[in-house]
DNA sequence: TCAAAAGTGTTCATTGTACACCCATGT
DNA sequence: ACATGGGTGTACAATGAACACTTTTGA
């Protein structure tokens, strides 16, 4: 901001939030980490994990704050969204909120966490019972998120760090809530080359054992 | 913002403007509408459209605000792109901005705003002198709109509403900085179905005339 | 008559899509 | 032996990319 056009000599100041939307594949279910509201209006109803901004830390730096204390994950991935600054999206007073959204390997997740900041996983047929705008902003990182998913950009962050063709095919499947062709999604997936098939085996969910991948170090 | 997590118990306030990125097309170039900076550092280098968000408003408003206050255009095509929080993003104080960016037809712009304003539009090769991370925003406002205007979502809004596919050709070679085979452009664009042929022709532009065309009622 | 831009089709390669059976193994 | 999930290939359609000549007309 340099040249300023507004109306005041004093320009407003704002509180400024981030809003967190944890998106995480369990079960063939792509869920996200919400928290209980404990304020009325909709007391009781979920809610995205926020934080204001503090003066001494980026929008960014705010983001990985909230996340890391409220996931114990620190080294998860993150990105923009949008920025939603409507006057009365919240019923409590003007804040302008940043949102982004994380994905983290559901497994990595510390799950008596859940109790203590009273939390849970939603999955999607839960979303709409969002407080205010937040479920419009879980649409949008929706559509982000499918967006770069169709070209193999990210997701790999939501499984393990090795995971059979068929978990990433059933995490594509819960992305896109729709169910994919099992030769040519294989077909597809391989011939990006961004895999690398080990050895070993997943014995756990079929007697015959499936071939893990991990991603290639290059597109890590 | 609900379930808040912060250091503070008065979270802090900040100062939050839109910085704008006004897209016109002209003579086969892509430009961007800046202004000349009025104060150091950098004094006279060319800078984005900003102002500060004002209480009453919401950050849409504030673009739009911006956007007719220094074009003079009241119903230009707009679209948020990001919010740039990084503590030293400006050197005179901490300031969050959400950039959107525009497009207009350059024909609707009155060029008289141009010495009232102290603006300019700037071509691709000058937009690396802008100030601080405006050429960032610049750059990832670009981006958006290659995505885009690769389907032909959005772009017609930089042409008059009469355009030859010449002209729209053209207008894409600009965004996409590359050269585009003639025959499979027509093809493709015409295909979408998306464009209603005109009788009238374009004579000024050429001695044969090109027919003009404009985008379909449905697709506005 | 000629310069300058408008307009037009075909071939080939690549990509996406539909579709069904055998394999390995633990119980 | 059988149930369960793992793994594989082919044919066809759609899309994208390369490529060159004729048309119109004002000067």
């Amino acid at each position: 901001m340099t040249n300023s056009v507004h109306h005041y000599i004093h320009p407003d100041r704002f509180l400024v939030s981030v809003d967190c939307i944890v998106f995480g594949f369990h079960d063939t279910e792509l869920k996200i980490l919400t928290f209980k509201r404990k304020i009325e209006p909709q007391i009781g109803a979920p809610s995205l994990l926020g934080g204001f901004v503090c003066k001494e830390e980026s929008i960014d730096d705010a983001a990985k704050r909230v996340l890391d204390k409220l996931t114990g994950i620190d080294d998860l991935y993150m990105e923009q969204v949008a920025t939603y600054g409507d006057l009365d999206r919240d019923p409590a007073g003007r804040v302008i909120s940043i949102v982004y959204f994380a994905l983290i390997n559901i497994e990595d997740y510390d799950h008596s966490l859940l109790e203590r900041y009273d939390s849970s996983w939603l999955s999607k047929e839960e979303w709409n019972h969002l407080i205010f705008d937040h479920r419009k902003m879980v649409e949008d990182a929706l559509k982000r998120l499918r967006k770069k998913a169709a070209t193999f950009d990210i997701g790999f962050n939501l499984l393990p760090e090795k995971f059979t063709l068929t978990q990433l095919q059933s995490l594509h499947e819960a992305i896109y809530s729709e169910s994919l062709d099992k030769r040519n999604f294989r077909k597809k997936v391989l011939s990006l080359n961004i895999l690398d098939k080990l050895e070993e085996k997943d014995k756990m969910h079929s007697r015959k054992g499936a071939y893990y991948y991990k991603l290639n170090e290059n597109y890590r």
